[in-house]
DNA sequence: GTCAACCAAATTGTCAGACAATCTTTCAAT
DNA sequence: ATTGAAAGATTGTCTGACAATTTGGTTGAC
């Protein structure tokens, strides 16, 4: 008998948990943009102890999903439009490379997936359920860019899109930018299922460049 | 009389410190690739706490310029050559693509800076101080990368950049790799000074796909 | 009433020490 | 030689402490 089996091959310790709830805890929009993080609060909050806390926002910190000024603390950072517009700029450019590598290198089977994964956002652009929406979203690049042939350019474009999580859940929450994107999304689509490289990456650059103008629209009226 | 004045902006903490110091050492290959990293002797070492130094080891891996694995501590990773590949067709996209911006948009002033920079690679190239080959190289790429109008591009190259820096100061040290090399940024400066962008996105590709081959060859022989 | 200086509370930076859990190595037994 | 177990080393985590710095409010002077 196996009462308890477990295939884990990593242990998940203190401060891994405690960065993966933070970052989770970030991306929902928990805490406002700006406010500052105490350390006592989250101890108490993420029943552990300071120096487990302290090393998972030094984590963070470093993946920029934080900033930490010595003597005053974490906070969240407040992006400003420019910041917000590097970003994109910077996630247009992996993420056109990428998607056109995965439409030469892209496997049938993963390419189901994909096609499922655009199915799952179909769904959830038609629902209420602003979070589904970016999470299925989030999973069809997901897909692209594990399939691009660049564990690297992954790895960035996971990072960059992050930072900029709450920028991409208001603007989806925008009146027809689910559907707008979703159209989007079934061009890169398509393109890669065709193998067609140029116009797979032209619908990517596409696809950033109104995800950014819809970032921009949002953040004008919203703020 | 202000006996001591002090226009530090941002205090220092002894866990950026740290960072840094344990980043220069990880560039200046004071560890060897795949050694193991043990917390109590680089406390001693380091003359810091533990806590502290994990603090400090946290951000280093969120940077990936060390790997922890639970319960076996941080150590050196030792990167494939499909890893390293990676990274450098990484550095391509994004150095092709501050390079190209960089010709449009840098100030006078700036590309005075950047031929003063060649310059000193150019002195060090001839000489028979690797570091300084390595740094003034460095220093360069940093002036393009902080004139391509996008410090996102800026600071993903720089982390890049930092995980290769063994191979680079190794394939830097190949006979007549430096003098190639120098050529190559020649031709990428000049192409910026004329504001030919197409010239300098071709300039700085071939750059990069040379000194991936130099990492390659280097990579080959000498392990 | 406004502004400055100053004091007190809150918060962070850093350290020391401790202990359990886990990994590694050594050594003995089969 | 392989297996197994015990001993040592190392990491993961917590508690507690204290100095340095920031923050907020109070007092006092003008």
């Amino acid at each position: 008998m196996l009462p308890d089996l477990n295939l884990r091959v990593l242990p998940r310790t203190v401060q891994q948990a405690t960065v993966d709830k933070l970052r989770l805890a970030i991306f929902s929009g928990v805490f406002e943009p700006g406010s500052r993080l105490v350390e006592s609060q989250l101890c108490v909050q993420l029943g552990i102890s300071r120096p487990s806390l302290r090393e998972a926002l030094r984590s963070l910190a470093a993946e920029r999903l934080i900033d930490i000024v010595p003597n005053k603390g974490p906070f969240i950072p407040a992006l400003s439009w420019e910041q917000v517009t590097a970003i994109y700029e910077a996630r247009e450019l992996l993420e056109v490379e990428a998607v056109g590598r995965c439409s030469q290198t892209i496997s049938q089977q993963e390419l189901q997936a994909l096609e499922k994964a655009l199915s799952a956002f179909e769904a959830a652009a038609s629902s209420n359920d602003a979070l589904a929406r970016v999470t299925t979203a989030a999973d069809f690049y997901s897909i692209i860019l594990a399939n691009c042939g660049n564990p690297i350019l992954e790895e960035i474009h996971r990072g960059l899109v992050a930072r900029i999580s709450l920028f991409r859940s208001r603007s989806m929450s925008l009146k027809g930018r689910a559907l707008s994107s979703l159209a989007e999304m079934r061009e890169i689509y398509n393109s890669i299922a065709a193998g067609d490289e140029k116009a797979a990456r032209k619908a990517a650059r596409k696809h950033v460049l109104k995800a950014m103008a819809a970032a921009k629209k949002s953040m004008e009226c919203g703020n």
